[in-house]
Formats: structure tokens, C-alpha cells, sequence
DNA sequence: CGGGAGCTTGATGGACCTCAATCCCTGTGG
DNA sequence: CCACAGGGATTGAGGTCCATCAAGCTCCCG
């Protein structure tokens, strides 16, 4: 069934929101997802200065994209959740600004770079829906340096929390207030550029004050609301879906 | 004459790192940049939240994209310098996520939207290139990132520099050991995610131990070297031109 | 039972912010 | 010509946020 394929296909669900896909689009999708690979937990897929020309669709698990520095610390980037697309940029610059890793175990789909040109070619409204989930994510790092650069320990913890929970919502995989987030504390400090004693004890903040919990991988909402205002988070607005004619990239 | 034209074409010359441009896309990109718009110092171009679908090159002057937070800072995510574009993304993502604000007295070329496509149906090697440059200014961002997160203030301000710097000469806008860098210590602050009375004491600092300076507007790097050792800086390699038939973006 | 990984809490110190004052340069109007 | 205001740079003093060091906890697994 066809049903059947869309509901495991988080990539196909993200770009929905995008624009409605056409059954022929949706195939290729399906197709171009079709020869998934197991990862193991903490597997390092590509590492930064590496020439490696490959993308990966994350297809289960949690992933995150980083650098280290000199000094030994590392900055992680972003959280790749199933659905996302890594690499992309890897591929235009020839080498890897950064490494990419997986935390839990996972399964990806490796895509090399001719097969992204086709879709390009062949199906310039699924390229622009891509490129459109790309402009996102990068949108997400700026929102990301924005945090760490001018918002306190406390609201960036909120804020990262609250921006997780938007994302697997857009692809389903959170529902009410509550959803599974595999991380420990350490890694959530590398991405806020925090210590992890310290994230422990914002988290036990936010505990106490009964607006966010972060127990046993699952992370509850208790209060989005007040939440986002004190994060000053602005929630992720639902954009209408892009008229097919509108969008196509060859209007000339 | 052609090279005089090239002289001045920022663009043409940055993209020339990526591929050698043939005369026919040449003079595209001459004629795409024919409508200059002068701007005032101070002006700013768009607005964060702004449904504006306009993109932006930088003809001369100096720049900033930014985004303002809630509790009234603000935090710098990038310097364009001419030759650059700002706002390709906010195109994709049909509001702009940033404002983009001029520093200096600048030209800048609007480019709609039409335009855009228009490159990358007609010209997709120039296509190409210009999102090598775009993913290029995405891999500084994360940088950036990685800057303000796991970098003290010092490494972090030698960072900026230094990369400044590689830029610049990109583009032929250093030469030697010194360039014109007309920011002010407050905006220097913005973009480091530092106060401007924290920026001035490293800058002291960097002063006294005779790796830097920065003074009535122009910086003079006195020991590239050190600094760069110092401050966990990779040199900008120049990655070999592209050749045409590799690039091409439809080899089917 | 021992050991390791991750979470939790306390104590201390340092990096950086904030407030405040001074200095310099430039422009502006009397 | 000078007085004045304003913006930017500079320096000092004090305070806050967060990192670091150190220890104890729980849980899981061998």
C-alpha cells in the first residue's frame, strides 16, 4: 500500500509541507530511498576535511553534524532527525566542513552526487522542495548562532528543547507535549556550547519550575506557552503549500 | 576593455575560483549587475520577518545580516563584502529569517526573483557556481557558530580577522598585511557575541603582543602565522578551478 | 562484587558583563 | 573662533554567569 510507504517516508512527509507531490515523485522518493544501510550507534560517517562526495537521507535514529576544535572541545551543528538530508553542501564544496555521526543506532540511505544532479533534472519541483528543506536547516543553524551568541544558558536551553519538538512534530514524531529525545546531557551541552554540569543544572531549573522535564530520553513540554516566551522562541509557523505552478523553476 | 570590466566585477572575480567563466557568462553577469542602486549608510535593505523575495549584490562597501533578539541585542551572522549575495535563501523560504543592513555607504544590485531562475535554467555552470559561493558563505556561518560556542573571546576575535582577511584578498580587497575594515568595535562586538568594552581589551591585548592591530579603520595583520596558530585558524586553501565538463550540471 | 558511564550536587575560580568615568575626534551652531 | 554635544575608544571597579575541579550517586553490565 501506498500508505503504507508514506508513513515511514519522513522525507516525503517533510516536503509535503513544501508542496503536494505527485504520485511519480513520490515514487522516485521511494526509489531513491530504497537501499538503506544499518549504522551502528556512535559511527562517524564522514569526518571534516574529508573528500567525501556523498549525501545521507537519515532514515531512522538520531544523527548530529560537528566540529572539533584544536583546544578538544566540539561544537555540535545540528541534530539531523529522520527525514533530513546531510552532506549536501559537502558535495558542492568537494571536502567536509564537518564530521557527521550517529548517536543511536540508525539507518541511512547513501546518495551520491550524480544521483542528486537527476533530480535536479528530472524532477525540478521535488529539487526545489529539496533545496527548499536545505535553506530551512540552514536557517536553523543561524537561529542556533543566534542562541549561543546573545541568549543566556537558560533560554538557549529552552529554545533548543522547544525548536526539537517543532521538528519531529513536522514529521510526526511527537505528539502531545511530550517526545523521545536520546541524548545525554553531555551531547545537548556540546550543542549549546555549554559545560554539561551546567545544562544539568538549567535542567534541573527548568524542572523545578515545572516548565520542561528531560528524563529516561524523554523530554516533556509542560508549558509551551510560557515556555517559548521566556525562551523568546517564536513558534514554527506552518507555511501554506506552494501552488505546483507557481513553484516550477522554469517559468521561462 | 573586458578587463576592466573584470576589474570591478567582485562576483565574476570571486566565481573565477570555482570555474573559469566563459565570455558568454561573462558578460551575463556583467548585464545581471547593470542596475545600481546607491544606499546610505545605516540603510536596511530588508527586515527580519519581511516577506521580501529579492535577493542582493554587493557592489562596493560594507554590510551586515543580522537578527535581533527580544531582550534587545543583537547578533551579527555575517559581513558581506562586495561580490557576495545576501538573501538567496529568504527567496526559497519566501521570508527573510535575518535583516541585512548596510555599514558604510554601499551599491548594491537588486535581483528578483525571475533572474535567479533565469541563471539557473540558461546557465547552469554559472549556476553552479554561484551555489558553490553560497555554500561557501553557509560553511563561514558554521564556523561562526563553532567560533562563539567552544572559542575564548581572543581566539575568537583572531578568528574573525583572519578570515576577514582570506576573504578579502578573494577578491583582491587586501594586499600585504593589512586591509580597510570600517567596522566599529560595538558592531565587531555583535557579530563575536561579545561586549564592545570586552572587544576593545583583546584588542589591546592582541596590540601588545604585537600580533594585530586594528586602528582608524584598517587592520594590519603583524604575524599571520602566530596568530593563525593561535587561534585554531586553517588558511583558506584555493581549491583547484572546476573543469567544465566535470561541473556541468546535466550530464545525463 | 567491581567497574564504568551518566547524572547530580557543592565549592571555587575565571572569563566576561555591566556600570561609570575619562579622553579623543568631529561636526555644529553661535 | 570657541563652546558644546555626540559618538567612539579606552580604562577601572565590581559583579554575574558559567567553567572547572571534586565527590557521591544510581544504574547497568560483566
Amino acid at each position: 500500500m501506498n500508505n503504507v510507504l508514506q508513513e515511514n517516508d519522513f522525507l516525503a512527509k517533510k516536503l509535503s509541507v513544501y508542496v503536494q507531490l505527485t504520485e511519480h515523485e513520490r515514487s522516485f522518493l521511494t526509489e531513491l530511498q530504497s537501499r538503506r544501510v544499518q549504522v551502528a550507534r556512535g559511527k562517524e560517517l564522514t569526518h571534516q576535511g574529508e573528500l567525501g562526495q556523498a549525501a545521507y537521507i537519515l532514515q531512522s535514529g538520531w544523527a548530529c553534524s560537528f566540529r572539533l576544535v584544536p583546544n578538544g572541545g566540539r561544537q555540535i551543528i545540528a541534530f539531523p532527525i529522520p527525514g533530513d538530508i546531510v552532506g549536501l553542501r559537502s558535495m558542492l564544496l568537494r571536502t567536509s566542513d564537518h564530521s557527521f555521526s550517529t548517536l543511536t543506532d540508525a539507518v541511512v540511505c547513501r546518495v551520491e552526487e550524480p544521483r542528486v544532479k537527476q533530480v535536479l533534472n528530472e524532477f525540478p519541483l521535488l529539487g526545489s522542495a529539496i533545496m527548499w528543506a536545505t535553506s530551512r536547516d540552514e536557517a536553523m543553524v543561524v537561529e542556533h548562532l543566534v542562541s549561543i551568541g546573545r541568549r543566556s544558558a537558560f533560554e538557549r536551553t529552552a529554545h533548543f528543547f522547544l525548536e526539537l519538538y517543532d521538528r519531529l512534530r513536522l514529521v510526526g514524531l511527537a505528539s502531545g507535549i511530550q517526545f523521545a529525545c536520546p541524548l545525554g546531557q553531555a551531547v545537548v551541552a556540546d550543542a549549546l556550547g555549554l559545560s554539561a554540569i551546567h545544562v544539568n543544572r538549567v535542567l534541573r531549573q527548568l524542572r523545578e519550575r515545572r516548565l520542561l522535564t528531560f528524563h529516561e530520553g524523554v523530554v516533556s513540554i509542560h508549558r509551551p506557552g510560557e515556555l517559548a516566551a521566556l525562551a523568546g522562541y517564536e513558534i514554527l509557523e506552518d507555511r501554506p503549500i506552494v501552488s505546483r505552478e507557481r513553484s516550477r523553476v522554469a517559468p521561462a
